[in-house]
DNA sequence: AATATTATTCTACATTTGTAGAGCAATTAA
DNA sequence: TTAATTGCTCTACAAATGTAGAATAATATT
């Protein structure tokens, strides 16, 4: 299961704030906001899909997400990997880093921690 | 206006063929195949969201690409980095090449590349 | 105590997506 | 030339999504 396009902005909110109440996320939305409703239907089936858990404070729940930024990241980019690039992600990164702007200094700090990765496979 | 993820499957059929009558991609599909109608359904939406093309041949149709793989691909990953990392994309980079398991040679590989941007980059 | 505010759930409805049958026109086969 | 096949459009319909009002319950305010 994953989210749609709506819930994972919201999932993006809470992400950064790592918990929040219902008013919270709203208040972090950019204008124009959404209404009250739509968020706890978002939340609600965020629920659902066990992308977001909470804990009841007084009246309210503080929300907070289930999976980790990185790990559902990490989902996406190998789909698209999978999807676009037969699999292989060498072949991914080559093209991404052929197609994309990095700049001198990013550059460099690519290559030490490729440095780093080859260090450790021969470690 | 982007693919749904039924259209993107598609796409990736007529990419992979460069160009095709709707019988052949039909016959493209692994089991089991959908029927002819959908990918007919599919292919119509495709051409409202300006994705596909065709070329009239006979009574029948040769349907192309309008869009570039890697064009497509890079708006989504574009997409991706703007999403998940603040519109970075040293971040994206990496990120990527921490969490993916790249093998020795495909690090290697990915050295040269950047060598060569940096020397594109200094020159 | 009466009223307003708040967080949540329920219900609703338009749009998009996945899937495909019915109908039609052109083409091929019997 | 009648019948089967093919490619396409139209129509349909269930599921998912985006969005939010109505209802409810609990709490805070006057």
């Amino acid at each position: 299961m994953s989210l749609s396009p709506a819930e994972e902005q919201l999932m993006q909110l809470l992400w950064k704030k790592k918990k929040a109440f219902m008013k919270e996320l709203l208040d972090m939305f950019p204008a124009p906001k959404p209404a009250s409703t739509t968020v706890a239907t978002l939340l609600k089936r965020m629920q659902d899909k066990e992308f977001v858990g909470y804990t009841q404070v007084g009246r309210a729940r503080q929300y907070f997400p289930l999976v980790k930024k990185t790990d559902y990241f990490s989902n996406h980019v190998n789909g698209l990997i999978k999807h676009f690039f037969n699999d292989s992600a060498g072949q991914f990164a080559s093209f991404f880093t052929q197609e994309t702007n990095l700049s001198e200094k990013e550059l460099e700090h690519l290559k030490t921690i490729i440095d780093q990765q080859l260090k450790n496979k021969r470690s």
